[in-house]
DNA sequence: AAACCTAATTCTGTATGCAGCATTCAGAAG
DNA sequence: CTTCTGAATGCTGCATACAGAATTAGGTTT
């Protein structure tokens, strides 16, 4: 995926390519961002013209963005009546959440088999620096270093479906996990579930890995569970 | 989901609701249509005059519809240069089928768990009339009813995500897999672990089921991997 | 003959315009 | 006062138009 990572060692650095980004590609982002930031609530709908003034942009290119995104499952394609920002009912976010426990079980296990101590390393440096935002409660910076952790195990296993699809999922209960501000015990026992990770996967212990990271989510799940209204 | 399933019991049911489908959904199932069964190789860039014309369309539901078929994984979308469908390497497809395996293992588990008799009962339909494809050697409707069968175990998990995705990672190796004209012990071995799969699920023995539907799609990976070149 | 530069053409990306459906609001009937 | 009907408004869906990038073709030079 990345051009560099084809290149020789010794080989110089090839000058960055030219980032071309189409119109509709940077709406994609943004919209994207609006809805799991919570800028655009679930079950809005999405007024193309007035999105579109808002962004400066025209019609078009919004409506292709709009497509993506439905195809990602964060917006609903009503006929005829455009777009609205899909609202999860909680069996859709346990369904959500138990095929992402599956995916990264699978992760981890790959991981433990053919990732390189230097990339557990990189990974073990986002741990301690997460571990350094719950030193001093910072929650969304903790949040944020939370979601590369995962995203991070996730690219160890070296299959850029399974990332896909996960960073897909992932997008989905974003906004979700994000609202779901647990208390201290639970968050504490997060944070003891995150080390126990870290370390199984420096001994690169497959099955207790997996073990540990299908409990983590299950509990994301109660952590989240108490959140959802419906 | 259903309006009839909202109807009292005893309520004349409601003439079906009218089945609207906008322009750029009929172009998009169209497109993936064409991408699946061949029409539209691997590489080939879209031109959208031509293909505009072609279905009789503008372009601007055509592209909206390449849009989506993008954020699915078929096609590429290249800035400046439109879309192309998408060419995949051999190690992608043994990523889709690992993640594939593992999805289906889980529905294969849950399947066991929860599916309700009559559920499993409209599955053996399909495999017996699968298998008397096979007795035939009616390679196309044998593959067909295969993928309804694989989807339809995958449905028995009742996790729309799970089948989402699924379906989704399956449209990708369709082509592929119709391409994998295998040969007369290969497709043997894969009726008979057809047989037993049905089986298990009937005595809904998970552990051995999930077992067999692993061994079942990694020796599919060994079905397709002679049949790609690069 | 091969390579390169330039002009012409084709195609993509975005904006705009228009027709038709959905929603809303006002007025009339019960 | 409520309910229904119909017009008015707003929005979506699609087509078309236009600007700019990419590709191709042709001619020139080495």
């Amino acid at each position: 995926m990345d051009a560099a990572k084809s290149l020789g060692a010794g080989q110089t650095e090839v000058p960055d390519r030219i980032e071309r980004q189409s119109l509709h590609e940077a709406i994609l982002t943004r919209l994207r961002d609006m809805i799991i930031e919570g800028a655009l609530e679930p079950g809005t709908r999405i007024n193309e013209g007035q999105i579109g003034a808002q962004l400066g942009v025209s019609r078009t290119p919004l409506r292709e963005a709009i497509k993506y995104l439905a195809s990602e499952g964060l917006v609903e394609l009503v006929p005829a009546r455009g777009a609205i920002v899909k609202k999860f009912t909680a069996k859709e976010v346990h369904d959500m959440l138990v095929v992402i426990k599956t995916l990264e079980s699978l992760a981890a296990g790959e991981a433990c088999r053919i990732a390189t101590d230097a990339q557990i390393a990189a990974v073990r440096v986002l741990h301690d620096e997460m571990m350094a935002c719950y030193a001093r409660r910072d929650r969304l910076a903790y949040y944020k270093l939370n979601q590369q952790i995962h995203s991070a195990m996730v690219a160890l296993a070296d299959n850029a479906v399974l990332a896909q699809v996960h960073g897909q999922l992932q997008n989905r209960v974003k906004r979700i996990r994000f609202l779901g501000h647990e208390g201290a015990e639970r968050w504490a026992n997060a944070v003891a579930e995150h080390e126990q990770m870290m370390e199984l996967l420096e001994r690169r212990d497959a099955p207790a890995l997996q073990e540990i990271v299908v409990a983590h989510l299950t509990r994301g799940w109660e952590r989240v569970r108490e959140g959802l209204v419906d």
